[in-house]
DNA sequence: GGCCATATTGCCCTAAAGTGCAATGCCCTA
DNA sequence: TAGGGCATTGCACTTTAGGGCAATATGGCC
């Protein structure tokens, strides 16, 4: 398999800490990309093929490191953030990671602290990508469902028989398994564990047996 | 349905702030214990009927708070941990966030961040615990099973015919059938596809198909 | 009006699941 | 050595699931 290359982008108003940390992460075999802002970032493409990440400096002049997290995500930005900081305090750092930052480093900083932070930030961002792909796919099928199979789903995943979902709906049996066969159909599955496994995925409820 | 009583453990070297904090959070509806280190406290009883919280001195003499919340993650406890600190530092607070601390405040702090972060302790701390509960009725469950019982088990969840079992395991339908009878008997489920949700709940895997 | 997607259903047949009953064989423990 | 737990299997029967084929009905769109 060929070695994937990931991107790190480097947000920092310090021209001469961009260049260093461009000089440190491209020897460690990363693209990097740098930006004076978190303006000029939010204005870049920041599509990858890859995982990627951001070192992100707190202080920043117009929209500030945290705030620019808070965007990213709510967002819902699949991208990790690592910041660095020189003039950091406590409650900054906290509220940082309490938002999901992946570290919080002091300037000046260890340079291997601020890599193996990257490489956590990196792998926290390709299974956030996984994840989501696979998400992505599930949700592309269940859009091919009409509102009726979506109904009968919820009741077949329920593991409901035929008979139980005709009765609930006041429909023939068969009519079910008209629907059912176009589900699993659609859904790509051909075992009702596969299916109970995608819907779970997604979070689809199965319809409330007792009542 | 009855208000229920949860507790907050202060575990502080300083009495007047043990008592200070006693004062506010049991004003504030809690019920409180007190420790004067992180060793009287893993002496202690800390079982609660109800949700329960650490509020958390960094600096104690013997055993720090932090190393307090490493024992008790290790330890896999599903008590949530508030720090306070006078003393502390970013690197600090943000390894104890990364070990997921609820919160990080430094003294003097405001009564409203504490009761906040109390709350949100109990509140995970409660979620915590009825995750727990759940996963432990399942196993309870899945540890009836006999050795072939889960083997079946893990092929009945991939969606596997009775047939395919059979012949995967080269023995007949009819004894697929008894012991896949048993399973769903032992785990108390009806239909494949609870099962199904049993066992995602509890990460037990479905044996591959393909090969 | 005509076409199309969707929902509905019947008839009929096959395959698969689920069950009851009974029996055999192995291994371990009291 | 007897009894218990477990794995195994056969036979026969009922219930479900799954499909093929065909038809009806409804509502929207061109």
């Amino acid at each position: 398999m060929a070695e994937s290359i990931s991107t790190v982008f480097v947000i920092d108003d310090d021209y001469e800490i961009r260049e260093s940390l461009r000089l440190l992460l491209d020897s460690a075999g990363y693209r990097v990309k740098t930006f004076g802002s978190a303006e000029e970032f939010l204005e870049s493409d920041q599509r990858t093929s890859e995982s990627a990440c951001i070192v992100l400096d707190v202080e920043l002049a117009g929209l500030n490191g945290l705030e620019l997290q808070r965007e990213l995500t709510t967002k819902n930005h699949p991208m990790k953030v690592v910041f660095i900081t020189g003039h950091g305090d406590i409650p900054m750092s906290v509220r940082a990671m309490k938002h999901g930052a992946v570290d919080f480093l002091c300037k000046p900083f260890d340079d291997d602290a601020l890599l193996d932070a990257i490489e956590e930030a990196l792998m926290k961002n390709s299974m956030a990508r996984e994840h989501c792909r696979e998400k992505n796919i599930i949700q592309r099928r269940l859009d091919l469902l009409t509102a009726r199979e979506s109904e009968i789903l919820r009741y077949v995943i329920a593991g409901m028989l035929n008979k139980q979902i005709a009765d609930a709906l006041n429909i023939s049996e068969r009519t079910v398994k008209a629907h059912r066969k176009q589900v699993l159909k659609k859904m790509e599955v051909d075992s009702i564990a596969e299916l109970v496994r995608l819907t779970e995925k997604v979070g689809i409820k199965p319809v409330n047996v007792l009542p």
